[in-house]
DNA sequence: AAGTGGTCTAGACCACATT
DNA sequence: ATGTGGTCTAGACCACTTA
């Protein structure tokens, strides 16, 4: 049985978790560890950059390979639509268009999107049901200048996320989580009291440079996020 | 001039981009890619494996790879400690101990993690300033059946954060976000009206499948976290 | 100048899932 | 049964960074 790099990535995770290696030390050198664990050096490079890729480890040319002195911790959240999201929970899921309404992009959007031009933008205000209840409102701009066809979509039945997730399946992305109170219109909609505490997301997406949408989504009371690592 | 992994990538990536690829399409497998770009086949799987972590494609053997029908959103957050957070803002950071008090853990606090028996726990609360101003509550449990040292320590000058760091600098771990509304102690710490909406990070780390600690992070108000993808 | 990681090659064998 | 990805090897050359 040839050596496997996950062996090579389990016996330094345990010499750094036990302490035998302390954070900011040197860690033996590809060439050595490859001399003791009989293989190639490849094997071994694979495993390191793994654990370096992890943030175990800091790797530099003719510096070594060092253990981080300060772990760094960069959980992964999964973030699923909406849909999904219900539906995991073992809920039916609902969708509700509130508003649409397409016109000139207000200042503040096109300071969210990077632009100096006027564009015209699609505003949509959606509300995504769980099992009949408010679940999480949506309230999207979507730019109608990179992508015309939306104004062509009355978003009746189908959500702007999954639509556009057919359209764009693929974009740069910037989201961001913060706590915010709820507002009298915010409240009616998830039929939560005025001033709860909600969580917000945002999320601002590209397409090849071209800013595509920016959303809000504000979730009904208790909503958490997690992730492990 | 060899052929670089990250060109074909970037070949690869263009090409679903463009939608020359559809989504749930095969892509070429790594023979064919590795003929047409004339390198070793190592090298196109160096390419494609790394696409499918990124989650662009999905592999399967025999099947092949084929471009991934939902994308998956997986943002990578930055969770840096507090001292280093808020002199990232610029501020000078300051930290006070409010509170210290060893005894038995409460139920909720073993459920939480994990444990049947009864253990002692050191409960901690204190305060993070940023220009000597509230700029998070830390609401800390150490368990100290697994980290009897910290009954020791009196945190009047570090803060139970770093502390940690040192003692136990790699960790398994599960943190999520979520929104709650300050109660009056929480309001009254971080100089905010009650009902406020405030950003919490609550964290559970394990160490050896031994559970460590457990804390409720409360920013003040207007807090973000932020991650591109 | 020298040591370290970064990457590529050409070949091989294997594990697995589909056919 | 067969095609695909998963991994290892042994060697090579290069890029970077520190000494």
């Amino acid at each position: 049985m040839k050596t496997d790099f996950r062996d090579i990535k389990q016996y330094i995770r345990r010499r750094i978790v036990a302490g035998d290696w302390a954070p900011g030390q040197l860690v033996p050198n590809e060439v050595d560890l490859a001399a003791r664990f009989e293989c190639a050096r490849a094997t071994v490079n694979r495993a390191m950059r793994e654990l370096a890729e992890e943030g175990l480890v800091e790797r530099r040319r003719k510096a070594g390979t060092r253990v981080r002195s300060t772990p760094l911790h960069r959980p992964r959240f999964e973030i699923p639509f909406v849909r999904k999201e219900v539906e995991a929970l073992g809920s039916v899921y609902g969708y509700r268009l509130i508003d649409r309404a397409a016109g000139p992009a207000p200042d503040w959007l096109k300071a969210q999107f990077g632009l100096e031009t006027d564009i015209r933008a699609l505003h949509l205000v959606c509300l995504h049901l769980a099992d009949s209840a408010p679940y999480q409102i949506e309230d999207r701009w979507i730019s109608l200048a990179a992508l015309p066809d939306a104004e062509d979509n009355d978003f009746s039945e189908i959500g702007p996320n999954e639509w556009l997730i057919s359209v764009v399946p693929f974009s740069d992305a910037e989201i961001s989580f913060s706590a915010i109170a709820a507002d009298a219109e915010a409240a009616g909609r998830l039929g939560c009291a005025a001033g709860d505490a909600l969580f917000l997301t945002e999320r601002s997406t590209w397409w090849n440079g071209q800013a595509i949408t920016y959303v809000r989504l504000i979730s009904r009371p208790g909503h958490k996020v997690t992730a492990r690592y």
